[in-house]
DNA sequence: TGTACATCAGTGAACGCGCGTTCACTGATGTAC
DNA sequence: TGTACATCAGTGAACGCGCGTTCACTGATGTAC
């Protein structure tokens, strides 16, 4: 347990070492996937014997673990402040705003962007109660709360608690109070078409059939925002 | 080159090794990522020595590249035949049919679904001009010309070709005559919503939100074909 | 119908490689008195 | 201020593994005359 003390020089330069290793495994998975990220690889780079890395991650999957969790809070953060800069009293430009940031949080972190929504690493199985499932329980209660100011459901959405795992219900309603199933339907739906042309670009797709993925990206947002009934002032 | 005699004895058990060595590589790469495609390991399951499958593929490289190949087609032709299925008086219901399709196909083959959009294989660079950039080209293809039948371009979508790759913009013109930089620039939005809720599902992040990710989907084509203007008569 | 030859699927051992992880250690940095 | 000790980052060699790929081969299946 550390105390509240300021930290010691050697706390400092340990935290810049785990800095740097995780630093060198984003770079690792951007131009190798998930699988290229290996413990060895990223000693050579920091000219360390592979042995050292020991004495940070007691194993490759903790290092993964760190990653990913990093890299939710990370994302999940950037959402959050992106939203919170337009005041609250402007629905339509929050939800646009949140939706900007998660294709900008992509296209700077596209290795991050894979490894938390794309391809599982290999042989990895993530650790439940950890920071990213923290993380990605932040993000859905911010995107469910931003529908249920902004958006009217629409006749699709005319659905059920039971239309959802009862586990994923209770902490829905424990963290949006007062939210229908029919605005959680609605926001895994806008959910999804956040995603879907962040993926794609993201993955490589639409680097040659578009010249402006923001614009396009954009315009759907805009598009999103127009049938949910929001009114974008901006 | 071979004839257009029947096939031989041995012609036939050859095709059947390639479709049991293609089968094993797409399990594999199922429950380990893309990186767990293994030569060896595929022998080890048939029964025979690694050096064996040095007689149907030269090299590893080469057996990602028929893989992806073969699935784009799988893909591109489950798509086709969904549309083709309802009656070209309805073109909204064959985009809606085009899009259960996409959703049909990735559920059947999720493994396939992540090879063709997802990660890519580790160090794996396909070749121009292979049956995987002609099925690309023919679901960019249907899909433009689906959106041309069906859709009312919105005020978002006043773009002009200028918004596309000079490469880009030519191959649609070519497929589909006539069509307008509004339709191609809705067409590629359409394309993301279509993946959006599809990539999550196949990536595994729908599973704990929602218990019914088909209506899930469905809700939202429902929705998509309204906002886009098309009489759904189903 | 029988024989000689070509084709071809598959064997089995070996190569060099990079990986995660473990072992027993060394030398520098900090701390207590 | 100086000395004795604890802490701790990092070394260097080794392990067993699975990988893609290459080598020289064997034995069965087909084909030509």
């Amino acid at each position: 347990m550390t105390t509240d003390q300021p930290p010691t020089r050697r706390e400092r330069l340990r935290a810049e070492t785990i800095r740097e290793i995780t630093t060198i495994a984003l770079a690792q998975m951007a131009e190798g996937g998930p699988g290229a990220i290996s413990l060895r690889g990223i000693a050579r780079e920091m000219g360390m014997t592979a042995r050292a890395i020991y004495s940070y991650f007691p194993t490759r999957d903790d290092l993964v673990t760190a990653l990913i969790g990093g890299l939710s809070e990370s994302l999940a953060g950037a959402l959050e402040s992106a939203r919170d800069a337009v005041p609250a009293s402007e629905p339509g430009n929050r939800l646009l705003a949140w939706g900007e940031a998660l294709r900008a949080w992509a296209v700077a972190n596209p290795a991050g962007f894979r490894l938390v929504y794309g391809d599982p690493v290999p042989g990895y199985q993530p650790p439940p109660g950890g920071p990213a499932e923290q993380a990605a329980r932040r993000i859905c209660a911010g995107l469910n709360q931003l529908v249920a100011e902004v958006g009217r459901p629409r006749a699709a959405d005319q659905v059920d608690w039971s239309a959802f795992p009862p586990g994923y219900a209770a902490k829905v309603r424990a963290d949006v109070p007062e939210v229908s199933p029919a605005v959680v339907s609605l926001a895994l739906r806008v959910w999804g078409r956040l995603h879907g042309l962040v993926t794609l670009e993201v993955f490589g797709h639409l680097g040659s059939v578009s010249a402006d993925p923001a614009a396009l990206y954009r315009a759907d947002l805009l598009d999103l925002l127009d049938s949910v009934g929001a009114d974008v002032p901006r």
